[in-house]
DNA sequence: GTGAAAGCGCTAACAC
DNA sequence: GTGTTAGCGCTTTCAC
């Protein structure tokens, strides 16, 4: 492969050699339906003669379109970036996006310094914004959406402001699920270690635990909370274990809490699903390679991006769109809520 | 927080707003030394104003510098995308360009079509590019490295062509670190289960250990290989286990095929240490909640991302850098090697 | 269907 | 130190 030189060929260059104007190979570029198709053979011709490749500043400057996509995230997010769940959606939507015409360009929104970030999407740089975070009650990014096309990636904890775009797990009929999965099996004490409050994924999954016992007549009222680490998991059990409380089921609000949970269990001599039954939620390497496997909710992460990536190009090029897209969760059962 | 609206405020605006020359807004944007203090804070005032964000389009276009770094994966990597080595690799190049003037766009270099993604990175649309990929070898990204800056994370398989520059994690070391510890705990006779033998650090870690073994005189032949999948792990376990080679200590290339290790080894009812101590590779999340507690090492993963990213901007910027970067590793000793 | 011409918003000589 | 003047490579009316 030789061919591709210093300076590279400019659309003006492919226009001589092609014998015609630079508007017609702009209009060829660009795919434009009023072009003979003998022009758009000798076109295409001299660009791969060329090996041309649309200058990106040039052709935004002009269309004021810059086929850019930002993936916002929060620095403290970012931080938790190793989180398998974030790693995927931003797979889903990378993968997403390299099948179209747009480029992702990853935004580090500083916490110190939101008009930065603000500014900066606002600022003509991109055309339109994916936000994915922890905490999803980004303020700042919910004026951005005012002015800029912006899909939210997880159920934002203030609802109602802007008429903003957003695509979400279904946490509560996940939770709700493997609730009556452990119900279905047989169990009847049960408790739940929830996630943050302050969360919308750690408020769903526990109303979702409730409602399902609420639904059978089984008592609600086992619950500690911790923050999705699996150390706050392990303090969490160890909290549960010393209030004495008759356990035999328990729904955990994520995998890594869970793993929290199976040490101190086994810490204690309490088996796995013999004296407690366990279900996750998330469906990470925890929960597969863990003894006993954990039952758990699988989440479309990837799926979750990719939708997130498809509604916001919809937006973007004014095709219409629903505003909430709630993905399914599904039920992984695995050995650690057999009877 | 208003003041933004649709139509940005241009430079020239802020020219006007402040009196002086769109060149001189021009200077103080770009921190040019040779701006009297007095029209600096007349124009900052005025850029604050107007809430002026520069246009990178225009910016390039004019300057012929993009300000922007490609991370290119190739398609089958992004598809492991969830492998937290990668996503740590990941965080950290986002979180050390975030300090910078650079910005990351994500490209998935489809492997199909690799000229497409050569085609964009000499189209001019970037300033360099960081590759990452797990089958290092990749020819069409060598090519690119002699136009454009290209760093590379993980030595590439095939070394000499280009003088290329690469930052590495010293998977030899690790390894032979790895299996001094376990003959220092007083094992003698040790197996591994290497990683592919066509990637780099499978090839290093295999002879770290080989080295290891050597230097003290002990036998370095029970090898079985996988792919780095739990999968393959727990094959080549039962592989080894099958073969009747006694065997007190266990060198696993990575965590994951050591999740796989675990697995089989209670199926059979052999203990970990007791029978057989496990070290594994890479400090995973698998590692550190296994039972018993992986003994491993530690990639700087986060590290090998920022410091990738900051000899890219090095190399960018004239400034002279080593073409080679190995970062340490470090061994976490845990219970799954305890005498 | 195709071409001519006028910018898009900025930087970078070059003068002063 | 500061202003003037050309473009950077492309898209986009507007004629024809």
């Amino acid at each position: 492969m030789t061919g591709i030189q210093g300076g590279s060929p400019t659309l003006e260059m492919v226009a001589a050699l092609a014998g015609v104007s630079r508007a017609t190979v702009s209009r060829v570029v660009n795919n434009s339906p009023k072009v003979s198709p003998r022009v758009i053979d000798t076109v295409n011709d001299a660009i791969t003669a060329l090996n041309y490749v649309p200058n990106r500043a040039a052709r935004s400057l002009a269309s004021r379109r810059t086929r850019t996509i930002a993936l916002v995230m929060p620095e403290s997010t970012a931080r938790l970036f190793s989180d398998p769940f974030l790693a995927s959606v931003t797979q889903g939507i990378a993968l997403h996006l390299a099948d179209t015409e747009y480029t992702l360009t990853m935004l580090i929104a500083s916490d110190a310094t939101p008009e930065k970030t603000q500014r900066y999407l606002l600022g003509g740089n991109v055309d339109g914004a994916l936000v994915v975070s922890h905490h999803s009650g980004d303020h700042s990014l919910g004026e951005v959406s005012r002015t800029l096309p912006v899909v939210f990636g997880g159920r934002p904890l203030v609802e109602g402001t802007a008429a903003t775009y957003f695509v979400d797990v279904d946490n509560y009929a996940g939770a709700r699920a493997a609730t009556e999965h452990l119900i279905g099996q047989g169990f009847r004490h049960h408790g739940t270690i929830a996630g943050p409050q302050d969360m919308p994924p750690g408020l769903d999954r526990l109303t979702g635990w409730r409602d399902a016992l609420e639904a059978h007549g089984l008592e609600h009222s086992f619950i500690e909370a911790g923050d999705f680490t699996p150390d706050s998991g392990a303090a969490a059990m160890t909290r549960m274990l010393d209030r004495g409380i008759p356990l035999d089921a328990l729904f955990v609000a994520n995998d890594q809490m869970a793993a929290g949970v199976y040490s101190v269990l086994n810490e204690r001599g309490l088996s796995i699903p013999g004296d407690i039954a366990v279900v996750g939620f998330d469906d990470n390497f925890f929960g597969a390679t863990a003894t006993p496997p954990l039952t758990t909710v699988r989440q479309p992460s990837n799926q979750l991006g990719a939708k997130m990536a498809d509604v916001l190009v919809r937006v973007i090029e004014g095709r219409d769109v629903a505003r909430v897209t709630m993905l399914p969760t599904e039920l992984v059962v695995r050995g650690s809520t057999a009877v």
